[in-house]
DNA sequence: TTGACATATATCGTGATGATATATATCCTG
DNA sequence: CAGGATATATATCATCACGATATATGTCAA
């Protein structure tokens, strides 16, 4: 998912500490990935060392000092070339794919829970992004809010996904293996 | 994804090598994740030391030793207590979310590019799965045939998805930011 | 006043990934 | 028949993401 980019792209609009980094991927980029702190601070040792970024510490007394991030134009240009490389392909990784595909050594009792307790999940999620509309629409430029949509569709498909598996196994006859 | 389930999923119907796990892997999941021997190979040495597998060595000439891993009890209990363990909700977490994020900052024939590129790239990933139904309709139990099932269904979205994108991107006026 | 929350940096263990190394056997092709 | 690709089989390495934790201090409300 290359946490470099991301940093950049944030360090574009203007610079920023660790810290700074943490909140705004949190409030901007929190649907579809995390990101720790543990990938934060080196990141940003290895950009400054790339070049990518200047670092300029602002001495506070008391409280940790602040170490302000600045991308270069090394780092602008490494920003745009990861923008434009070629796609690698992407495979769906889900969880929930894996227990299904093991369904067959629960009971069909098991099995319904799971999915049900699943879709009550999805249906969460969704109502959270759902909650950030305001935020977005007030902040993101167009192609952020295209974004904010697929997101909400992603949550819509899993929902319909797990509608049919709850469809399938509302007839079965069971199957174990 | 917890490769160890994984693993062990497999372990129940027969007894296996690393690479015969690699190889049955790659037949049935591989369109959902991929598995590489840095990953089996430390993990069936932790699940033996677990007691989760025993392992046999079988010895050949020649060739490097067979190390066929069976599952235990105990092994047969952590796959059961891991299909019926509380959910842990998932973010869409795609690399193309990131770049669409930051589309702004691409000239809009850089990006009607990129979508491009993706849509393509999804569409020969739909085919190359749905190549495998035969093989799939005749080994998977119905829980299975329902992966592959939500698997091109997650292909299909992501196509529409950009298909809403590229007709976003065609009446565009463009908003850089 | 005390506990929760925000600011701010840093490191650690765990573990996944992709690449690479090491051997040998088999099978196809020119 | 030689050569090269592919299959069998295990193992390790560097890289790096993640979640947890440690360390300090300031602020604000109950």
């Amino acid at each position: 998912m290359d946490i470099q980019t991301v940093l950049l792209g944030f360090l574009i609009r203007s610079c920023m500490t660790g810290y700074d980094l943490r909140k705004a991927f949190s409030m901007s980029f929190s649907f579809f990935s995390g990101l720790s702190y543990g990938s934060i601070y080196p990141s940003l040792k290895k950009m400054e060392s790339r070049g990518l970024v200047t670092k300029q510490v602002v001495i506070q007394d008391g409280a940790p000092n602040r170490k302000v991030y600045t991308i270069t134009e090394a780092g602008r240009k490494a920003f745009l070339d990861s923008l434009r490389a070629p796609f690698v392909p992407e495979q769906p990784k889900r969880a929930f794919l894996m227990r299904l595909f093991f369904f067959a050594h629960l009971s069909p009792e098991e099995r319904k829970a799971i999915a049900l307790a699943q879709l009550e999940s999805v249906v969460l999620l969704r109502k959270e992004l759902e909650s950030l509309r305001p935020e977005i629409e007030a902040l993101a430029d167009s192609f952020q809010y295209l974004c904010f949509q697929i997101g909400l569709r992603y949550y819509d498909n899993m929902a319909s996904d797990l509608s049919m598996v709850l469809d399938a196994m509302r007839d079965e006859k069971v199957n174990l293996s």
